[in-house]
DNA sequence: ACGAGCGCCTGTCGGC
DNA sequence: TGCCGACAGGCGCTCG
């Protein structure tokens, strides 16, 4: 579920606050538990317990779809794959079947990491970039320019759909923005990426920025039960509406597998490479 | 350098 | 009602 605007909306929520909901950032960590082992990717079981307890959180950021929490001395880098959610409790309530790693704070707050399919991961180590040093550009970054896109897409010889979900090439976008920008660009999924023109190359990175823009300013998407309080749903083009029509020509929007990835698009709109 | 296929996991939904 | 397969926001691995 968690793509960039997703994980953007956990950020910002762990950072500032929201509602009753208090910021995370200068409390100091005082254990750190690990319910389901295989969540937790580096290190060892033991010297993440050891290593944790002391800890003050002093700011968190996003890097692609992963959070980011800068502590006094390491770094704690999370990514929620399919399924996970985190919680921040302030009462005494038990961690309840999906809780998989649990981190408790000196007032009482704890924060769980819930996860049914236990794909994701925690890592704690003093370098982020040894977990993020494989990541292509953030997209919402002002070095991410149309030269810049045009150049990495003519580097490659790629269906576009896997291309943009290669978090090497560019990182955050998932299967859902990668078909909503796809789509608001014009272009379809398996479109060769040495094939595309400058012009197209350009409408590609409008859209790839507008739809994270607009999807962080309602707090991503909201789908099934997982993911909760995002508005971006009521927006989609294509994803999720194989059978209904087109919001742009009325055309039936169309579902094929690209990369064993459903994959959405107006065949009208984005017309079939030869 | 690609793409395809599979593994990791649990939950939900539609068809019969 | 119950069972069974398809499918789900991701990503790392192997194999041609």
């Amino acid at each position: 579920m968690p793509e960039l605007p997703e994980v953007e909306t956990f950020a910002a929520n762990l950072r500032s606050g929201v509602g009753d909901q208090p910021s995370i950032c200068g409390h100091t960590i005082t254990a750190g538990e690990v319910l389901w082992p295989r969540t937790l990717a580096l290190p060892e079981i033991t010297e993440f317990e050891r290593r944790l307890p002391g800890q003050a959180i002093v700011d968190i950021r996003r890097r692609g779809k992963y959070l980011v929490l800068q502590l006094s001395q390491d770094y704690l880098l999370i990514h929620l794959r399919m399924s996970g959610d985190l919680l921040l409790k302030q009462d005494e309530s038990e961690p309840d079947l999906h809780t998989r790693l649990v981190i408790s704070f000196e007032d009482g707050l704890r924060l769980a990491f819930n996860d049914p399919r236990k794909f994701g991961r925690v890592w704690l180590v003093s370098d982020p970039e040894t977990v993020l040093a494989k990541l292509g550009p953030e997209p919402l970054d002002e070095e991410f320019t149309p030269q810049m896109l045009y150049g990495m897409l003519h580097r490659h010889r790629r269906q576009l759909k896997p291309l943009l979900l290669d978090q090497s090439f560019i990182a955050g976008l998932g299967n859902i923005y990668t078909d909503e920008a796809l789509h608001m660009a014009c272009l379809h999924p398996l479109v060769n990426s040495n094939d595309i023109a400058h012009g197209q190359t350009e409408r590609l990175w409008v859209s790839i920025r507008r739809v994270l823009q607009e999807a962080i300013q309602v707090n991503g998407a909201s789908i099934d039960w997982v993911y909760r309080g995002g508005g971006y749903q009521n927006n989609f083009r294509v994803y999720d509406r194989a059978g209904e029509p087109c919001l742009v020509c009325g055309t039936a929007v169309e579902r094929i597998v690209v990369g064993q990835r459903g994959t959405h698009f107006c065949p009208n709109c984005q017309p079939a490479p030869d």
